[in-house]
DNA sequence: ATTTTTTGTGTAAATTTCACGCAATAAAGG
DNA sequence: CCTTTATTGCGTGAAATTTACACAAAAAAT
């Protein structure tokens, strides 16, 4: 019983940004080309002959925004008949992360085909797009309470109470200060280091952190449980 | 920049099924066409440009091997470029649950195409299949760490050993009879009926236990954690 | 009838989680 | 310059949860 598909494979990738002022944000493009024209829409696209989806994730990216990601991993691969109306696409989902200092689109100006959204003024989305991101803002929720990826969103060096409100935001619910930072201590990946953060506004200056992912892959390495 | 994507999609399905003297088994069957033709495999095949995924994997499941499932979700997305030596397929996970009375294959004969096998004794498995069982057995003990997933595996009465029994299978490690009786009662979705288990031995016979549906979903709504 | 196997049940100790307040440091405001 | 406001750093006791553990009852096997 034969019969000739005609099934397309696409990837779109939700990218989380965050900033302790500005909160957690999404990245979108604006579509040139019907269907949606003109509609905000996750970035991504047909995935190449000979490209992982990771790497036409990484493509994708490059080309519709020029933001280079810092973590990467598969959501879930999205397939009604009917999500796209010209023909038959199986969209892969990818869920990325991305630094402040590499999310420079936030300055640009609205001219602008690709943008960040924080996750709570999100715009109508093309496709199926806002169950994606739906889908991908639980992961990131559940993600986080298991394994530190919070880190891929800070800087390189942080004051704790910046991973605190991380935290706080991205779960949606109050931390206790001390609680939290006695739990996250206790693991081990993180290093204070000597440096003091700089005109923060007012109060007490902290001291700032670094994530150390050697340390961190070798509790991994040893079954350490990092639930919070 | 136009180009033809060459891609087909395809679903393959990890089916555990599980008894309590038997163990944890994974469904395979034997290729009858090149490439690997000879060789185990998970059952699957190539979507129909208008089913869904999840009725593909039924569709092949019923036609491979005659089963049917009982639970069904997502696992992953495979999608290396030469995972499979023909051309390029993409190929979408799901991950299964069947009931004991529901596998009748133990009793066919060897000559069958479709076989259980513990999943400590797997054969040779055609393509990236042994990738997928394993992500499929991770993805089945993290499973059952958070949610009640366990029951499906199971008949609809059982003896409570059993489900202990379940539990130290899947997630190989020893558990606490009393203490794991306990947690799990605590959440409130298990029901001891007044029967007894009949002839399973020597030893006292327990009273058999049913999962109640509703009042679990009941729970979950209220946001209840059932992690172990 | 005795032995073996399996079920059913409770409590104390150890560990983890949770709630909570005060002193120190710096900027902001007068 | 002095006072106020905002933020960091730190520890302890109470409550809740988890863990370890043993013996009697019921049935089959010998």
């Amino acid at each position: 019983m034969k019969f000739t598909q005609k099934i397309k494979v696409s990837v779109d990738a939700v990218v989380f940004g965050y900033t302790p002022s500005e909160g957690l944000s999404i990245l979108l493009i604006k579509r040139k080309i019907a269907p949606f024209k003109g509609n905000w829409a996750l970035p991504g696209g047909l995935v190449r002959n000979e490209e992982t989806l990771e790497q036409a994730v990484e493509r994708e990216l490059r080309e519709e925004t020029g933001i280079t990601i810092n973590y990467l991993e598969q959501l879930y691969t999205f397939a009604k008949p009917d999500r796209d109306p010209r023909n038959r696409v199986v969209a892969v989902a990818y869920f990325g992360l991305v630094r402040p200092d590499t999310f420079e689109l936030h300055a640009n100006t609205d001219a602008s085909d690709a943008q960040w959204f924080n996750i709570q003024e999100l715009p109508v989305l093309a496709f199926d797009h806002q169950d994606i991101i739906k889908l991908a803002i639980q992961r990131l929720q559940s993600k986080l309470t298991y394994q530190p990826v919070g880190f891929e969103l800070l800087d390189q060096k942080f004051p704790f109470s910046d991973l605190e409100k991380l935290y706080a935001t991205v779960l949606n619910r109050p931390i206790d200060r001390r609680n939290f930072k006695k739990k996250i201590m206790k693991f081990g990946f993180l290093e204070e280091t000597k440096e003091k953060q700089k005109h923060q506004g007012s109060g007490r200056p902290g001291y700032l952190f670094k994530f150390n992912e050697q340390r961190y892959f070798q509790l991994k390495k040893d079954g350490i449980n990092f639930e919070i």
